[in-house]
DNA sequence: TCTGGGGTCCTATTCCTA
DNA sequence: TCTGTAGGAATAGGACCC
């Protein structure tokens, strides 16, 4: 899609159309989720920090990001894809892979598949988007992005549309590009290469791999020396996995109260656990992220004994392992996720709900872990899941009452977010 | 008063066990 | 029983994507 979360702004206010428009945090530690092609020729992008955009673009119009809207509308998209092949896999709200190999007896070649899908998009939810026609995924995206119009100082040049890569024209595609267009290749990677004197993909394919692997490790380099050839064998996949899900707030202000930034994990807690229920997963290994005032990172992680999907037990472990972080330097960024998950099971026996926090002191002993493990003593060591009923009841209070019927209790007659909220978007609660 | 949030993947190191 | 080692799992950090 073009400008995805712009173009969704321009959609639901058709006053917006032409104009700069900008979708991002508008407090002081805001930055660009997206922009309209008028707000790029004026120098903004995504991920610029707000304030940055500000100055380069005073008069364009700002929304807040309302992601339910956009994955509203991005399920509507995919819904459309599907008419076309059940090969499609979405990469975010905004871009999908789709393999039409067996979709072309049905529905012509691979640019009139394009151009249909184009339509179809267009008609069924007033959207425009760019399409990469190409043998490989990387040349399908890099494709897709040549089709995309352009912002430039003098004004917006409108794309074509569809880009077609055929067969035997894939390297006199590929070779002239900036080698930072390659799929993997950042701001770090960027560098490295550059030393080398590396700065296109054809330099790069050029270099023999010995080379590249000295700079970049062996699977980065093999990996990208692979796409620099135009070799891409990833496949298409439809139902790829959750991996982790997570939550992370940064905080308008430096904060240094520990008990108010222990409540806050608590909170988010709860918000990770609803949406591992809502996705049907629990997980066993619980991460922490601490981003200090000067912007370095820590993260602090457990595995459980068994996948968890229950609130208190992700707090009590993330506020275990947020404990043995230092905060000399105060915390701008604060997060929880869980990882190693899997398909949440019925079969365990239901646990008594419990409403809110206690010292661990205060409860009966736990079972022992695992020798060695639990002798770390951070977090609890439950032997077994704890899943399933209490998280259902809590969501079944909300689903009735609404999303703030129940909270965590240390999260009450408190800003939910910290004093000045994620973002600087100001506190509920 | 530069640097969000939700993710994936890779690498190096540490810890534990056989 | 002690020690060295190898391998796997866990942990921590970083790069990258949209």
């Amino acid at each position: 899609m073009d400008a995805f979360f712009a173009a969704v702004e321009v959609l639901d206010d058709p006053g917006l159309r032409g104009r700069a428009v900008i979708v991002g945090g508008t407090g002081r530690r805001g930055v660009v989720a997206s922009c309209s092609y008028e707000a790029r020729s004026a120098g903004v992008h995504s991920a610029m920090p707000s304030a940055q955009a500000r100055r380069a673009c005073p008069g364009a119009h700002w929304r807040a990001p309302r992601h339910d809207r956009y994955r509203e509308l991005s399920d509507a998209i995919h819904a459309i894809f599907h008419r076309f092949t059940p090969l499609v896999e979405g990469v975010s709200l905004d871009e999908a892979f789709l393999d039409v190999t067996g979709a072309r007896r049905l529905f012509g070649t691979g640019p009139e598949i394009a151009a249909a899908v184009r339509r179809a998009v267009a008609e069924g939810v007033g959207l425009t988007c760019s399409v990469g026609v190409a043998p490989n995924k990387l040349l399908a995206k890099l494709a897709s992005e040549a089709a995309k119009p352009r912002a430039t100082t003098s004004g917006v040049l409108s794309g074509p549309g569809v880009v077609v890569v055929e067969a035997g024209h894939e390297l006199a595609f590929l070779h002239p590009l900036a080698v930072t267009s390659l799929w993997g290749v950042g701001p770090a990677t960027a560098a490295k290469l550059h030393r080398l004197g590396i700065t296109t993909v054809g330099s790069l394919a050029a270099t023999p791999l010995s080379v590249v692997e000295h700079a970049l490790g062996p699977a980065a380099a093999r990996h990208l020396h692979a796409l620099a050839s135009g070799v891409d064998d990833r496949p298409v996949e439809p139902d790829r996995e959750t991996k982790s899900l997570g939550h992370e707030e940064t905080f308008g202000l430096d904060r240094w109260d520990s008990d108010g930034l222990a409540a806050d994990l608590a909170r988010m807690a709860d918000r990770v656990a609803t949406g591992l229920r809502r996705a049907g997963l629990a997980g066993r290994t619980v991460t922490v992220k601490v981003r200090a005032g000067d912007f370095t990172t820590r993260t602090r992680s457990r595995t459980l004994p068994g996948a968890v999907d229950q609130a208190v037990v992700i707090a009590e472990t993330a506020q275990a392992l947020f404990r043995s972080v230092e905060l000399d330097r105060g915390v701008r960024l604060l997060g929880v996720s869980v990882s190693s998950l899997e398909v949440a099971g019925v079969e365990d026996p239901p646990e008594q709900l419990r409403l809110d926090l206690e010292p661990p002191s205060s409860r009966p002993a736990q079972p022992p872990g695992p020798a060695g493990r639990s002798a770390r003593g951070v977090g609890p060591t439950s032997g077994r899941a704890h899943r399933a009923v209490p998280g259902a009841a809590l969501d079944a209070v909300r689903a009735r009452f609404g999303p703030d019927a129940l909270r965590p209790a240390s999260s009450v007659d408190r800003p939910a977010a910290g004093d000045a909220g994620p973002g600087g978007s100001g506190a509920r609660g």
